[in-house]
DNA sequence: CTCTTTTTGGCAGTTTCTGCCATAATGCAC
DNA sequence: GTGCATTATGGCAGAAACTGCCAAAAAGAG
């Protein structure tokens, strides 16, 4: 057990305890102290503090999952799609999964805390980076063109916003993406 | 003085904070307590939190400033430009401006630090709302049409990254837009 | 000048976060 | 299996961020 071959005393589960964080915070309405937390995955204070700087960095673990497997959906899309249509495929499918029941119970209240919701721009900030990497190939460009990664955030802040407008009417986000999409394509905004 | 007819003790001058609070963040490289902050604004630590829940908050009147300049550039340009050239024209009308230098001075320390790249994020969101107003007529769509916001958000999230960019390369943020804008346009993500 | 209104600012207390160090839990060498 | 090196945990003290409460200050209105 442990980590590997490593030699001292194995660390802490971080997944497990951004699990059980979630648990506590969608349960307390995002009320709840470190001290609350930190019990309820069942380690000290102290160690809390050493893994997650920030109270809010909890939940990084959990939502960082879901990029992930948005990136492996979008790999398994065939070449000829384009990349609005990939992505929007990929997410359709990470959509359905079971993480996503509780990112959807805990979304509202991430959304009405900005610390929270800072914490997801972050995240969406560093996913950039992976899903320009997937997205190249794609566009047909080298896999550390600026372009990619500029496309990247292009996407990211629509998913964004989808998930924000989703929240807000209580209505499906990738049907508000795709429409979102349409939007882009029929205004045509960056025509040459 | 005070707020027009208003009855009571007047309100502190919250632009005046920020900006003496931006003094004194950039001299000391972000590593500011509330009760400098306080002091410097000539402002008790209790008032400070009144107007300012979160320490980082204090920035916001004065990015807001920037936000404005370009929102009233943008109403200026000729309605036969494209959104894109718009844009970058009411960008590069604000760059050149005198409140320009201290954000320039301020962005490597906003950016180094989550909390107050958190803050920045926040701000632009907001901004999403009056640029969206100010696009509509642009794009030919009503003024309240989801579409025009689905674009501004597009074009913050460049503009962001831009900035991000900027910053790590040393150059000219409003020549990285453009260069972006001229990658969105070449990749035609949102083709039908 | 007095009354009403609204904000400020001090004080006490909670919560978040950090530095320091002893202690626990592991792998490895023998 | 027994010690040893290594790495993480967890308690304690303290700084810093924030909140509730209320008295004092600073305005306008009569």
């Amino acid at each position: 057990m442990g980590a590997g071959g490593r030699r001292g005393r194995p660390t802490v589960d971080l997944v497990a305890v951004s699990h059980a964080a979630a648990a506590v915070l969608a349960r307390r309405q995002g009320r709840a102290t470190v001290a609350e937390l930190a019990e309820a995955a069942g380690i000290s204070v102290r160690t809390f503090h050493r893994h997650f700087p920030n109270k809010e960095d909890v939940l990084r673990p959990l939502f960082r999952e879901g990029g992930h497997e948005i990136a492996a959906e979008l790999r398994k899309r065939p070449a000829d799609e384009t990349v609005a249509e990939a992505f929007l495929a990929a997410w359709e499918a990470v959509a359905g999964g079971r993480f996503t029941e509780r990112t959807r119970t805990l979304m509202p209240i991430v959304l009405a805390d900005p610390r929270l919701t800072t914490m997801m721009d972050q995240l969406t900030a560093e996913g950039a980076e992976w899903l320009a990497a997937a997205l190249a190939p794609r566009l047909g460009v080298p896999a550390d063109d600026p372009a990619a990664e500029t496309v990247a955030a292009t996407l990211l802040a629509q998913m964004r916003l989808a998930v924000i407008r989703s929240v807000a009417t209580k209505s499906d986000a990738v049907e508000q993406l795709r429409a979102q999409f349409a939007d882009l394509a029929r205004l045509d905004v960056f025509r040459a």
